[in-house]
DNA sequence: GCAGGTAGCGAAATCGTTTTCGGAAGCGCC
DNA sequence: GGCGCTTCCGAAAACGATTTCGCTACCTGC
């Protein structure tokens, strides 16, 4: 039984509402009882009740991130989100909490957010179904889909260019001269994937190279996911001298696989990821990608949360960043 | 404003008490009444608000783990953690929650824990002071450390069998015929890297084998920190031939070394890793490494905590999980 | 008919805050 | 002295649930 307001109150011999404003900054409080009352609570190491305080107020100044337990592909992004989506909501009084959906069941996140457990809550990527949007609209509960573009207007979501970093990717590749350049794709039918995808076929069409469907290929997100296609890959005459993988974690895999047949990256077959994860710097040469802005997308995630707790009639935002094509030896 | 149970009371011509005591399963409400009011539950979507219910039990049903913001070398470890972690505390009928601090500030922890956000806490290994545990003992707040060994009886841990796991790596190295085997350290002096290395030397004192500080190098936790140790080892005449690093994220960085400087892993050189993490997957070949139970860390950390609450008098108990070696191609 | 028991419900207190409202005291000023 | 104004503080009503206790019916058994 942590120390109450009213534990200070009786020890001073004052009102519960004198020290209650007196910690609250109310300005009807003289200066030596603010005084008393901050120096009391101090000794006691006092901390308001959170639940009492929450009911109280109707709201709790907590905002969910919410994920599911299928972390595996998802952390890398993640820890890259984090510091962005602490500091901003930091600075705007809130704080920010993680929480991780067994199975997937989308009933939890409706239930932590009826029950105000918090007051807004950011969706990631993968990880939502459209019931659990709808849901959120008609309750009118605050949110933002993160890394996703959701065709809807009334939903709020920040997504990376994908379309104008695949353009920069493809821009660099022809730039050196490739012709035949590969392709990696994901079975998902995510805007995302469409715009990169679209990105390709754009840059080829562009520099007048004729589209080749054995050089677009899929992956999946599994552990090896990369090796069998680039085998793929490496078996047609002549092979492809490019490779754009669908993201970091696949040209991991793309060029291990490639070193292990005894080419070199990049002067053999070039190399380039998406989204600029750690998992670049884990092969030697380092991974050529486009780096998303990981600490802005988090930042501008919670910033709309903000908007909207601060103004209820705040209309929706959808915001593409910029990113940015990074060298560093694959390509 | 989601509806309350007043709401449902006056919607049925029933007393709150009557409606509380139906949804929570009190055996003094009839069939009817109770069908009756399950029923407008549903229909109204409603959900207990938590900081009411919270207040009021004086509990809250949560777990926080808490994390600084710099995931970067945390998050694959955690990726196999948190399952567990979540299942079980579903099981308990808790849920876990994910805190992350900004700049590592054990206060905020303080804060959250007296404010009675969560009832029971988890502290991840490298995230945490002395200080703070000390606050804690003292507040008599349930908690329990993970992946680290903490000298004090007052404090529940989980940790992996450190010791052993190297001594397994070492005993198939040594079985292999290697004699020159190189042991790569963290800097930090946590009682994981003395058992790790305490494992090494008994295992080549036992092989009669002389220590060779020369052998005996550090690595740090960032991007690269496996390359220059290993072309320092490289360097040795005779340079070693196998190479046991501190964990899975550095031996990446020593198999791309190796392989780039010519040498076939793990025919010239074995190279093997510690803690079984994804990134292990991320070579070719992949990574031999002695595996962590992290799903039963997970879930014993969980199980820990929830011992405390059931019953405020349960000793502490410092738990070693068994690790295993898995053989995966690179040594 | 009556004591005793049970089933079903509601009144009311409680958890620890915040916030509104009013009151008391002090002061200046005509 | 009366009036208004400011300064400081406390009483009390919330917030929405849980839980104790007591009350009314009704039933049972003699």
């Amino acid at each position: 039984m942590p120390t109450s307001l009213t534990d200070i109150a009786r020890r001073l011999d004052l009102s519960p509402s004198t020290v209650s404003k007196a910690l609250n900054g109310y300005r009807d409080v003289s200066g030596d009882t603010r005084e008393m009352v901050l120096r009391a609570a101090l000794e006691l190491d006092y901390q308001p009740s959170s639940a009492a305080r929450d009911l109280r107020r109707g709201r709790t100044d907590r905002i969910g991130l919410f994920l599911n337990t299928a972390l595996e592909y998802v952390v890398d992004y993640l820890s890259g989100i984090i510091p962005g989506a602490v500091r901003c909501s930091q600075e705007c009084g809130k704080r920010l909490l993680i929480y991780t959906l067994t199975d997937n069941d989308p009933g939890q996140l409706l239930q932590v957010c009826r029950a105000g457990e918090i007051d807004g809550v950011i969706l990631f990527s993968t990880h939502y179904d459209s019931h659990t949007i709808e849901a959120l609209l008609e309750d009118d509960f605050p949110f933002v889909v993160m890394g996703r573009y959701i065709p809807d207007e009334r939903v709020s979501c920040v997504v990376p260019d994908y379309y104008d970093g695949t353009r920069q990717i493809m821009d660099h590749l022809l730039g050196q001269g490739h012709r035949r350049i590969a392709f990696m794709t994901r079975p998902e039918l995510t805007t995302a994937n469409e715009a990169r995808l679209r990105g390709y076929l754009d840059a080829l069409a562009a520099a007048e190279i004729a589209r080749d469907d054995r050089l677009i290929v899929e992956t999946r997100l599994v552990p090896d996911s990369g090796v069998a296609p680039t085998r793929r890959l490496l078996a047609l005459t002549p092979h492809p001298t490019a490779i754009v993988a669908a993201h970091d974690l696949v040209a991991v895999d793309v060029i291990n696989t490639l070193q292990a047949a005894g080419l070199r990256v990049p002067q053999d077959v070039a190399v380039t990821g998406f989204d600029g994860l750690r998992a670049g710097f884990r092969t030697l040469p380092h991974i050529s990608t486009v780096q998303q802005p990981l600490e802005r997308i988090g930042e501008r995630v919670v910033e709309l949360v903000n908007r909207r707790l601060n103004d209820p009639a705040a209309p929706a935002l959808q915001e593409t960043l910029p990113v940015q094509l990074v060298l560093r030896g694959s390509a």
